[in-house]
DNA sequence: TGCAAATTTAGGGAATTACCTAAATATCTA
DNA sequence: TAGATATTTAGGTAATTCCCTAAATTTGCA
């Protein structure tokens, strides 16, 4: 784990945000948009952008940064590109700064 | 804890390695400098400076940083101002990764 | 094949961060 | 009080990040 590339994928409220709001998918997207929610999968890249308000570029890029950081997991599915988040990897990120930081 | 001030107060190699090395002084400072080390103070900011290899007034900010996000404590002692980590606030910080976000 | 939907890649302007030097401030000491 | 040392504040340039629109790519489907 590459601590400061974990940390600057981290270091924007809208990227934070986005990894809350994976946490608990019903809790902060529309039901319709979560019809054929899984948890394996998670949610994909429009239904991310409209919930942060910005633009799907955007939204796309800052996801793609936290995947190259190993904080989310994205699968691509027909035209989407779901992504969840690697819960591992975030407790991994916990312990580290808790011993080693 | 302001989750995003920490981690932007950490999204520096510098600071981050700052933080590391405020953790074994003895291990990355001369012993001349630490000569009246003492582990209630810390290290003072010309030191860290010389260490980070960068200008004192860049250091000095970089360290305000962390102090204002409570990740480092500040001393003022003499025309000194030692710093040393806030080993509270970093667990704090680790435990509300593991938990919250 | 060809259109539609979702995403990614490119390119660019605005804002923020990085980091410097110079100047100002604080504190000790002669 | 004057000088020396340590730090902080101010001010500026360069690099990076933010976040957009336009264009290109991927994939499903008629």
């Amino acid at each position: 784990m590459i601590l400061l590339e974990v940390i600057k994928s981290l270091s924007n409220q809208t990227r934070l945000s986005i990894l809350e709001w994976l946490k608990e998918p019903f809790a902060h997207f529309p039901a319709e948009e979560l019809a054929d929610y899984s948890p394996d999968l998670g949610v994909c890249v429009s239904d991310i952008a409209k919930k942060a308000g910005m633009s799907v570029p955007t939204v796309s890029v800052y996801l793609k940064t936290m995947l190259a950081a190993n904080i989310l997991i994205a699968t691509r599915k027909d035209q989407w590109t779901y992504y969840k988040r690697n819960e591992q990897s975030i407790q991994e990120l916990a312990r580290h700064i808790k011993d080693n930081l």
